[in-house]
DNA sequence: GTAGATTGTTGCACCAAGTGCAAGAATGCG
DNA sequence: CGCATTCTTGCACTTGGTGCAACAATCTAC
C-alpha cells in the first residue's frame, strides 16, 4: 500500500523538515512575528526564494495542511453514529485532532506560538471559518434541521461555538503549561453553554 | 456638553469622511482586496503618505474604532441588571450595536464587504478576540463562576460562542439582502446551542 | 499685520511578505 | 553517458506600512 516515494520526493520532504526545524528554533527564540523569512532561509542554508518554493507562506510552517486536517475532522464527524447528538459527535471528532500532530511537547510549543503571534491567531481563525463550512452540513442534520443548499446559519453558529470552546480549552491548556486537561476544559465549556 | 471642536479638528474629520467615502466607492466597485491604498489616495486627492496619516491601515477604513465599540458593548453589558442571565444580558448588549453605526443600508454594504474580503474577515475575528477578553469578566460573574485574575476559559468560550452566533446571524442577514431578521436569527442560533 | 510656534502634507527611502520569470546548476532515469 | 526534468537562485515588481525630514499652511500672541 505504501507506495515508495521517489528519491526526489524524499529529499524534498527532508528539506521541508529541515526548514521547518530551523524555523521553529527561531520562532521559539525570537517569536513568530519577529522572525523574518530571510532569517529562516539563512538558518536553513537556502535562498529566500527557495523558501517560498517549499512553503507558500510563513504561516504554513506552523499551520500544516489546514485543508487536509479539516477534511479529516469532517470525516471523523461523519463517521460517528447517525443518531449521536451534535454535541457528542463534534466532541468525538475533535478528539481525533490530538493524535494527528506531533508529540504533546510539540503541541504545547505550537499552542504557545498561536497564543502570542497575532498573525498566526488570525490565520487560525480563518482556518476555523473554513472548517465551519466543512462541518456545518453534518451538524445541520444532527440538529434536526432540514437540508439546505447553503448551510443553515444555526448550524454554522453551532460549529463556530464548538470551535470556540475548543480554542478556549486549548488556550487554557497551553497557559497552564500542559497541566490542565484540555478535554475536561472543553466539556466544562460546552456544559456551561447549555446551562 | 458638546464641546465645540476646533477648526483643525473639524477639517480633519471632514477629510477623514471624504477619504472614507471615496474608499467605500472603490470597495463596492472593485472589492476590498482589489483596491490599493494608492487608488484610494488618488481618488481622495491626497498623497499615499497622507492617507496613512488619517488611517492606520486599509482595514481601519471599514472597521472604525474597534476598541471604542468594544468598550461600548462592555458598558452596555455591565449596565444590565446584575441578576440577568448571561445569555439575556449579552443579547441585550449586542442589540446596542445596531444603533451605533450608520443607516441599515450602510450596514448591509459593510456586512457584504466583511463577507467576501478575506483580510477584513481576519481583522474582524481578531477584533472579536479582543472583545472576548473585554466581556469575559462580566459574563464570568453572571455564569456564577468565581472571579479570577485571568478570565476563566469557560467565560471566554461563552463570549466567543455568543459572538459566533452574532456573526452567523449578521452573515445570514447580509446574504438575505436584509430580508431576514437578524435578532430572530441570533435568538434561534443561541436557542439551538442550549437544546 | 506680522513673527513665531504648531500642525499638516508630501516625497523619499526603507522593511517585510509574496509572486512571476528566466537562466543556470544539479540530478534522476533510460 | 546524455538528455530531460527539476531545483535553485537572482532579479524585478507589487502591496501594505513606517520613520524621517523638508516644506507649506494655519493658528496664536503681540
Amino acid at each position: 500500500m505504501a507506495e515508495t516515494p521517489s528519491l526526489r520526493e524524499r529529499t524534498r520532504r527532508a528539506v521541508r523538515a529541515e526548514i521547518a526545524a530551523a524555523a521553529m528554533r527561531l520562532f521559539t527564540e525570537h517569536g513568530f512575528d519577529a522572525t523574518t523569512v530571510d532569517q529562516i532561509a539563512a538558518a536553513a542554508g537556502i535562498s529566500r526564494r527557495s523558501f517560498f518554493h517549499y512553503f507558500g507562506s510563513k504561516e504554513d510552517l506552523v499551520m500544516g495542511d489546514t485543508a487536509a486536517i479539516g477534511e479529516s475532522v469532517r470525516a471523523a464527524l461523519e463517521a460517528r453514529p447517525a443518531d449521536e447528538s451534535a454535541w457528542t459527535a463534534i466532541r468525538e471528532a475533535f478528539l481525533g485532532l490530538r493524535s494527528t500532530h506531533g508529540s504533546v511537547k510539540e503541541q504545547l510549543v505550537l499552542a504557545r506560538l498561536y497564543h502570542d503571534a497575532p498573525t498566526l491567531r488570525a490565520r487560525h481563525l480563518e482556518k476555523h471559518l473554513r472548517w465551519q463550512e466543512l462541518l456545518a452540513p453534518d451538524i445541520q442534520r444532527r440538529l434536526g434541521l432540514p437540508a439546505t443548499e447553503a448551510p443553515d446559519p444555526r448550524a454554522r453558529a453551532f460549529v463556530a461555538a464548538a470551535l470556540a470552546c475548543l480554542d478556549a480549552a486549548v488556550d487554557a491548556w497551553a497557559e497552564s503549561g500542559g497541566a490542565a486537561d484540555p478535554v475536561q476544559l472543553f466539556d466544562e465549556a460546552t456544559a456551561l453553554l447549555r446551562a
